[in-house]
DNA sequence: CTTGTAAATTCATATATATGAATAGATGAA
DNA sequence: TTCATCTATTCATATATATGAATTTACAAG
């Protein structure tokens, strides 16, 4: 299977890993039931157990009794966005609208090339996108992808864009985000940002810079928002 | 023990948590070993260890094979401190040294009380903080804790403080911190506050409000940290 | 069609046990 | 003293197994 100095149950959590980073098992499927996968790798159903924990651990999976096991899809709520707190008049979270704006294929730079493991100057898809809610821009987004795995998208029109790009890349490209990474920080807003954000220029913006990545740890896209730090929170828990 | 209904694995690890709380186990310390834990508790090894799993998982013990299993002393280099990443001409972490620059009793205002969970009104130690490398101020604390746990902090000199606080908290009061949670948001320095962090006024500032708690998850802290909001990093993972 | 019940499926909890690996402590030789 | 070695301790890994709880499915009764 692979290395053999590991542990079985370290052995199996990277084969069932594989098997969801090659799209074998979906998200939002059941992966076989314990008995099955038992017989099937010939092993206890302890060991089983506890490679499938490791997996519901790192939000993979999903286990409920009496039901099955089942891939989790990748939930992006959990990223700094939560934090804005946005509710309507009803006090209901509110997920913002996604607009592409612009569109083109261009040339990766030093920094895009790094985030997405390219040679500096390899093609890559560029989008530009507004994030709103009740018509204000809460954030305005760069995005740059491989156009090796991602060219469908330079032949859809960009009205056709849903409001959330990942199911789209999946349906479009068949490229799955499993994870990301994302890194903070605080810039002040020159003046086409202030435009776009409606502040004034040179007031704090908050920069979120994404390295988006698939199951298997290839980053597949990079983004960056960038946002009023007026209305900004974020909370961390430390132990 | 505790609620019946729940599982035996669950009200071990209540058991055990309550004893770290009371820090009949204190921080540092070897637990017994497996062994005589399934006697005293009367259970199956699989099921103690599964109950030192979750504590494991938590960041309140730490396992090693061969030697024990030890009460692990929180670290707070895994606050939003770490995002600095200040480091010398030799190219090592430093951490920031502080130095108690105000002390006195207050009365809590509505702020203060509702983070720790005090009436408002009710008597606070009040404390001013300066926290420098190389003689540059990277932030200024200001701390709140109640008074009723925190009175042999008014009578020590200032200058006695120790670089590190909840060293202190511990040796003088009797007060363990496990665990924190902390929120982050910008802001413009004013005057004053610009002066001490060597910025302009109206320049962004990061401002980290930090309630700190004790292993039974009462709030015993009260901090608000602000520095230049322009070094500042912060990474997250998603998944 | 709806409702209630029974059976089958599937994960959750718990025990018992065996072997291996890392560490610490004791012992003895150089 | 210093170093190597042996031994006991302690956690790590793995298996086998039994009972319980939540859910789904099938089916019969109304």
């Amino acid at each position: 299977m692979t290395d053999m100095r590991l542990p079985l149950y370290q052995r199996l959590r990277d084969d069932m890993l594989a098997r969801i980073a090659a799209g074998d098992w979906a998200p939002g499927t059941a992966i076989p039931t314990e008995a099955e996968l038992t017989k099937y790798y010939g092993v206890a159903v302890g060991t089983l157990r506890r490679a499938v924990e490791t997996l519901v651990q790192d939000g993979l999976m999903e286990r409920s009794q009496g039901r099955g096991t089942f891939i989790r899809r990748p939930n992006f709520d959990g990223s700094l966005f939560r934090f804005f707190r946005h509710v309507d008049s009803q006090g209901e979270r509110r997920v913002p609208t996604g607009r592409v704006m612009v569109r083109h294929e261009e040339s990766a730079g030093r920094r895009v090339a790094d985030a997405l493991g390219l040679e500096e100057g390899a093609s890559v898809v560029y989008l530009e996108r507004v994030r709103q809610i009740d018509g204000q821009t809460i954030f305005h987004e760069q995005i740059w992808l491989d156009t090796r795995r991602f060219a469908p998208l330079l032949t859809v029109d960009p009205a056709d864009f849903g409001n959330l790009l990942y199911p789209f890349y999946e349906q479009q490209c068949g490229q799955l985000i499993g994870a990301a990474e994302e890194t903070l920080s605080v810039a002040t807003a020159s003046q086409a940002m202030a435009d776009r954000l409606s502040i004034d220029p040179g007031q704090p913006v908050i920069v979120i810079e994404r390295i988006a990545k698939g199951y298997d740890a290839t980053p597949l896209e990079f983004r960056r928002s960038t946002g009023d730090a007026g209305p900004f929170r974020y909370r961390v828990d430390i132990t």
